[in-house]
DNA sequence: CCTCCCAAGGTTTTT
DNA sequence: CCTTGGGAGG
C-alpha cells in the first residue's frame, strides 16, 4: 500500500500527471493541498526529480511553511531544497541576486503602503498638485494597477494622450519611479514587475531559472494577476511543466488586480493542458455544502462544477438577527463560551466578517469575558509608529539611500532638527542629484545650514557608528544599542505616559522577532543579514502569525480566511450594505465577487455555521439600518434554523423599518451609551448646529443623497435643533440622518 | 523649533 | 469614530 492509495481517483490522476501543463480545478475543501504535497512527493520519489528543481508558489508564507512540513512527512528528506514560497518572496530572492542587471543595488529596500503614501505626498508637493482635487490614493491606485498590468510610465503616457487626468497620473508615475529608484527602493508591485523585466531583458538569468525550476506549481491560481501570470509563463516556457491549482469560485482579489481570465482561459494559453476537477469535498457537512452551492449558483460565467460530500447533512445552519451589533457580539461570544464549557476548544471557533472595523466590538466582549482570542489583520504590527521608527534606523544603517527612512528618524527622538533644516538639506540634495544622507555627509556645501550643522553632524556620526557595529555584534544587540543610545524608550515615556507602556511592549516584541530571525538562520545555517531581516519583515502578512495549535478564538476578515478551515464558523454582519458592501451593490460584476467571498466564508465551516446580522449598526459614528444580506436569502430555507417570523418575506421590509425606527428613537432619547463620552463629542457638534428654517421636502417625497443615491422620505421628526429624517434608499437601505448634514435634494 | 489644539476627511477587502 | 494634518502660540 502506497501513500497514493489514500487519494481519490481524480486526485491520483492529478498526482500522476507530472509532465506538461495541468490545471486542477479544486473546489473548496477538495483536498488540493493534499494533491500538491503528494504530487511533490511523487515527483521526488517515483520520478527521481531533484527537489532542487521544484518550485511551489503559495499564497501566504504560512501556507508555504505548512506545505514544506507536509512534504517532509511524506518524503522524509530533501524537502528543504524545494523552493516553496509566495510570489513576492520568490521575486525578492531572485532580485537580491540579479537586480543589479537592471540598475538597482541588490540591497534595495521594500516600501510598504505607508512608505508609498509618504513618498506620494512628497511628490504631490513637489509637483504642486492640489491634493484636494487629486488624491494621493488615486495616484497610488492607478500606479499599482498599471504595474499589475506591466504598464511602464512611458506606456502609460502614450495611452494618456487626450485625457487630462491620465496625463497627470503619467507625470506622477514618472516621478514616483524616479524617486523609488533614487532611494534604491521597490514597492510591492515592483517586486513582481521588476523580476519579469529582468527575465525579459536578461536571457541568461531567465534561462538559469527555467532550468532550475523544471517543475512549477502554483496554488490559489484564481487570484493571480497579469504580472504574476507573466512571471509563471516565462519560467515555465521551456519545460512546460506547470501545474496550477485554483477555484474560480474563490477568486476574491480583483481589487488587487487578480485576473480571473488566468484560470478561465488557461487551456487556451497552454495548449494541450490537462484539466482535472476535484469535486468531492472532505471538509463540510452536507447542509453547509448545499448552502454554499446554492449561493454560488447565482453567479454567471463560472466553470461548472458541483461539490458533493459523503458526510451526512449535519446540523442546520443557524441564523440569528439582532437589534444591534452589540447584541450580536454578545450572543456570539456567549455561545462560544458555553460551547467551551461543554468541552470544545477555543480554537474550534472562528468569527469572520467583511470589514476589519467589525472586530473591535468582539474584542471588547472577549476581554470582558476573559476569553483568549486573536485578531488577524487590521493595523499591521509593522505599521505601528514605534516599530516603523526603529525599522527606519535599521533601514538607514542597511541602505542609506532610503531617503524616506533617514528623514523619518532624523529628528526622532527629538534632536532639535526642524523642518526648515530638513528642507534645506533636501533641496540641496535634490539640486545636486544626490541622496539625502549623502548630503548630510557634506554639510559645508549646504547654504544656510548654520547652527544646525553640529546637530546634523552628530546624527551622521551616530549612524556611522551603528554601521560600524554591523557584523561585529548580533542584530539583536544592534537593535538594543539603537534603543539605548537614542534613548528611544525614555522619549516615549516623556511624551505620553498612557500608551508608552503598550509601545514598549511592541518594542520588546520586535526584539523577539529579531532574535527569532537570528535563531532560525542559525538553525538552518543561513547567513544572518540585516537586509534579510528587513525583507522578512516587509513580506509577512498578519495571517502568517496564526497558530492553529494555540487555543484561542480567531477573528478575521473573509479575505484572510481563504484557505483555512474551522469546526465552527460565525459569519457576522450578514447585512446588505455591509456584506455585500455598499461599494459593490450596484455593479453586477463586483456583486459576483462579493458572492464568491460569501462562498469562501461558508465553505470554511466543517460542522457548524452560524450566520448573524444586526438591524442597527454604527459605522463611522453614523447609525445604519440594514436589511438581511441578500446572500442569506439565496440559501434554501430548509437548510436554515432560525428564529420564527424572521423570514416572513413580505412583512420583513416594513417591520424592519419600524423596529429600526423604534430603536433609533430610543437611542436618541435615552442615549444609553454615554459612558464613553469622549471629549471630541461628535454629538456636541450636532447639537451646536442650528436648525434650518424649513425643509423643501416632506414625507413621501423622492430625495437624492450625495452618497446613497435616490430614496423615499419615510419620516421627519422635529428635534430640538434639527430635523431627523428617515429615508429608505433604493439601493442603500434605510438611513436616519440629520437634515443639516444629509443635505438631501428633492428629486423633481 | 516645538507643542498643543482643532478641523477635516475617510474605511471594503491586502501581498 | 479615529486618525491625520495644518495652524497658532510659546
Amino acid at each position: 500500500m502506497s501513500i497514493y492509495d489514500t487519494l481519490n481517483e481524480q486526485q491520483r490522476e492529478a498526482v500522476y500527471h507530472t509532465e506538461g501543463p495541468l490545471l486542477i480545478l479544486a473546489g473548496a475543501g477538495s483536498g488540493k493541498t493534499r494533491v500538491l504535497t503528494h504530487r511533490i512527493a511523487y515527483l521526488i520519489e517515483e520520478k527521481g526529480v531533484n527537489p532542487w528543481n521544484i518550485l511551489a508558489i503559495t499564497f501566504t508564507n504560512k501556507a508555504a511553511g505548512e506545505m514544506r512540513e507536509r512534504v517532509d512527512n511524506l518524503v522524509g528528506f530533501g524537502s528543504e531544497s524545494i523552493w516553496v514560497s509566495t510570489f513576492h518572496s520568490t521575486c525578492v530572492r531572485i532580485l537580491r541576486r540579479y537586480i543589479d542587471r537592471i540598475g538597482y543595488d541588490t540591497n534595495f529596500t521594500i516600501y510598504d503602503s505607508d512608505d508609498q503614501k509618504t513618498l506620494m505626498r512628497d511628490i504631490c508637493k513637489q509637483l504642486n498638485i492640489d491634493t484636494k482635487k487629486f488624491k494621493e490614493r488615486t495616484f497610488l491606485g492607478a500606479i499599482s494597477s498599471a504595474k499589475d498590468e506591466m504598464v511602464t510610465p512611458a506606456e502609460y503616457e502614450v495611452n494618456a494622450v487626450g485625457d487630462f487626468s491620465k496625463q497627470m497620473i503619467a507625470k506622477v508615475y514618472w516621478e514616483y519611479e524616479k524617486q523609488l529608484q533614487a532611494n534604491n527602493a521597490l514597492d510591492f508591485d515592483d517586486l513582481l514587475m521588476k523580476t519579469v523585466q529582468l527575465f525579459q531583458k536578461d536571457a541568461e538569468v531567465l534561462e538559469y531559472y527555467q532550468n532550475r525550476f523544471r517543475y512549477i506549481m502554483v496554488d490559489e491560481y484564481q487570484d493571480t494577476n497579469t504580472v504574476q501570470f507573466k512571471f509563471v509563463s516565462l519560467l515555465a516556457a521551456k519545460y512546460q511543466n506547470l501545474c496550477v491549482v485554483g477555484d474560480d469560485d474563490q477568486s476574491i482579489y480583483k481589487f488587487r488586480g487578480a485576473n480571473i481570465q488566468n484560470i478561465l482561459s488557461f487551456e487556451e494559453k497552454f495548449k494541450d493542458a490537462k484539466v482535472i476537477k476535484l469535486e468531492q469535498n472532505y471538509r463540510s457537512t452536507g447542509n453547509i455544502l448545499n448552502a454554499a452551492n446554492a449561493v454560488i449558483r447565482n453567479n454567471h460565467g463560472r466553470k461548472d462544477k458541483s461539490l458533493w460530500t459523503e458526510k451526512g447533512d449535519g446540523e442546520k445552519i443557524q441564523l440569528h438577527e439582532f437589534d444591534t451589533a452589540y447584541d450580536e457580539a454578545e450572543f456570539i461570544v456567549n455561545q462560544i463560551k458555553s460551547g467551551c464549557t461543554k468541552g470544545n476548544h477555543y480554537n474550534d471557533y472562528a468569527i469572520l466578517y467583511r470589514t476589519n472595523a467589525q472586530s473591535r466590538i468582539f474584542e471588547e466582549k472577549f476581554v470582558a469575558n476573559n476569553i483568549p482570542y486573536k485578531i488577524i489583520g487590521g493595523v499591521n504590527f509593522y505599521a505601528r509608529r514605534e516599530i516603523k521608527d526603529l525599522l527606519s534606523y535599521l533601514k538607514t544603517i542597511d541602505n542609506a539611500r532610503d531617503d524616506l527612512a533617514v528623514r523619518r528618524i532624523i529628528n526622532v527622538p527629538k534632536r532639535g532638527i526642524g523642518l526648515t533644516t530638513v528642507n534645506r538639506v533636501q533641496d540641496s540634495a535634490q539640486m545636486r542629484g544626490i541622496g539625502f544622507y549623502e548630503a548630510l555627509q557634506g554639510l559645508d556645501l549646504i547654504p544656510g545650514i548654520g547652527r544646525s550643522a553640529a546637530k546634523l553632524d552628530s546624527f551622521v556620526a551616530l549612524i556611522e557608528y551603528f554601521k560600524g557595529r554591523l557584523g561585529k555584534i548580533s542584530l539583536t544587540d544592534l537593535l538594543k544599542e539603537i534603543i539605548e543610545m537614542t534613548a528611544y524608550v525614555e522619549s516615549l515615556e516623556a511624551e505620553d505616559k498612557e500608551d508608552a507602556q503598550a509601545r514598549i511592549e511592541n518594542i520588546d516584541e520586535l526584539l523577539n522577532k529579531v532574535a527569532t530571525y537570528e535563531e532560525v538562520c542559525a538553525a538552518e545555517q543561513k547567513e544572518v543579514s540585516l537586509s534579510g531581516f528587513l525583507e522578512e519583515v516587509a513580506l509577512v502578512a498578519d495571517i502568517d502569525n496564526l497558530d492553529e495549535e494555540q487555543d484561542y478564538v480567531v477573528l478575521m476578515t473573509l479575505h484572510s480566511a481563504k484557505g483555512l478551515e474551522f469546526p465552527n464558523v460565525y459569519l457576522a454582519g450578514m447585512e446588505d450594505g455591509l456584506f455585500p458592501s455598499y461599494m459593490c451593490i450596484d455593479n453586477p460584476e463586483d456583486l459576483e465577487e462579493e458572492r464568491r467571498l460569501c462562498y469562501v466564508g461558508i465553505t470554511r465551516a466543517e460542522q457548524e455555521l452560524v450566520l448573524s446580522c444586526a438591524r442597527m449598526r454604527m459605522v463611522r459614528g453614523e447609525t445604519h439600518y440594514n436589511r438581511l444580506s441578500r446572500f442569506v436569502k439565496e440559501i434554501p430555507e430548509d437548510l436554515l434554523e432560525k428564529e420564527e417570523k424572521l423570514f416572513s418575506v413580505k412583512e420583513e421590509k416594513d417591520s424592519a423599518v419600524q423596529t429600526a425606527f423604534k430603536q433609533a428613537k430610543q437611542a436618541f432619547t435615552q442615549k444609553p451609551f454615554t459612558t464613553y463620552a469622549s471629549p471630541l463629542m461628535t454629538g456636541a457638534k450636532q447639537f451646536a448646529v442650528t436648525k434650518e428654517k424649513g425643509l423643501d421636502y416632506t414625507i413621501g417625497d423622492r430625495v437624492r443623497h450625495i452618497k446613497f443615491g435616490v430614496g423615499t422620505v419615510k419620516d421627519i421628526v422635529e428635534g430640538g435643533r434639527d430635523y431627523e429624517v428617515t429615508v429608505e434608499f433604493d439601493t442603500a437601505g434605510v438611513k436616519k440622518m440629520f437634515a443639516t448634514f444629509a443635505k438631501l435634494k428633492k428629486e423633481e
